[in-house]
DNA sequence: GCCTTATCGCTACTTGCCTTGCGTTAGTGG
DNA sequence: CCACTAACGCAAGGCAAGTAGCGATAAGGC
């Protein structure tokens, strides 16, 4: 009897080359361009597999489930990664950052990217829900500490309050109410958090 | 042969009492129940029927369809109808205008409204989305009014937006960020929108 | 109380989602 | 080029959602 080996956890070898990356790209295309057509509930992945070239099987087994795919497809789809702004102002760098984000919300994806986060039945984004917004977050500290530098802020101000005040009626609009939402507002939103709405300092 | 009588587009007499009513409010509670545990997506109509002890057939034919189930189980539940505040300032009135949608929205019914009305794909909804949110920015109006007159408020203010900035980092922290959300927020909500974050005025 | 018929329960059926098991193809390292 | 096996295709089947037809029950009007 030969000695027994201690087995260690040898993870297979991937094959992420070749036909899987062939495999992969059709799939994730397909899943982008059915979810962009039907939306996020209703999307077959049988139709998605034909639709691909790939056997339904073959997603199942891969992807395990339609809202990781739905997920899979967005995040490749998206590289945000919007480039922090630096105009000089304060005003300046609020309106740099606002008008960054709205055109990409107004985009298909990006609407798509949004009503995927707000979903609580995705435990794959339930992990990485935190970094996300944080790293989203984290542009807009530089901007408001040489903003301070300036002295164009007040002592007392939470940069991140102050963002979320900052974007918080484009998401009212766009989710909710579904009221106009135009460059002009951005402005007026822009205006709003550096003023408030007050008569006179209290 | 009888003179063919022009048939009136009668509609049957409805019978909502005795039986019906019963069945009504047991699939609704099980709804409710289902709705809250479970979540918006992977409810059983059959689960809820045989809760509700009630023929799954039923479900199907008095409602059509999960959504339209959905939505008349949380609407039937909900009446909010928030009293429009007046305290006699401006600050007090917009704290408490947000203090009276804060506790709703975490209670898991006013979670659950507010995550149907996130959705696009109830066409029952998309037709009350607007009256909806209307009525509820409606209040906010005679508030703003009053302020003025008081000169408490500039003039160049609109309060649909005013509001909805208001409201705005409440929404982003509970549905998008998941970032801590507590009264002392609220009140650094309010001191925001009141005074801005300009270190002096422009 | 009686009649009409709206509404419900039940059974059977169709359909689409998803899993399982097995044989085949083709990456990967040598 | 060869051996190993990850990844894929395929067929069969379980399972729950949803539908259709029909008889039974009870609500509403007289």
């Amino acid at each position: 009897m030969p000695a027994m080996e201690v087995q260690a956890a040898r993870q297979p070898v991937r094959r992420t080359g070749g036909r899987s990356a062939r495999v992969r790209a059709a799939v994730i295309d397909a899943t982008l361009a059915a979810l962009l057509t039907r939306g996020l509930d209703d999307l077959s992945i049988t139709e998605i597999a034909q639709q691909a070239g790939v056997h339904p099987t073959t997603i199942y087994r891969r992807w395990g489930g339609r809202s990781n795919l739905a997920l899979d497809a967005v995040l490749s789809g998206t590289e945000a990664e919007i480039p922090p702004p630096d105009t000089g102002s304060l005003r300046g760098d609020l309106l740099a950052v606002i008008r960054g984000i709205f055109p990409f919300l107004r985009t298909p994806l990006g609407e798509l990217l949004v009503r995927l986060a707000l979903r609580r039945d995705l435990p794959e984004y339930e992990a990485a829900r935190g970094g996300y917004w944080a790293q989203r977050f984290r542009a807009g500290a530089a901007l408001f500490e040489r903003a301070r530098a300036r002295g164009e802020l007040r002592a007392d101000v939470d940069p991140v309050l102050a963002l979320e005040t900052l974007v918080g009626p484009m998401y009212v609009r766009m989710l909710m109410t579904g009221e106009p939402l135009d460059d002009a507002l951005l402005v007026r939103c822009v205006d709003l958090v550096l003023d408030g709405i007050a008569a006179q300092p209290r």
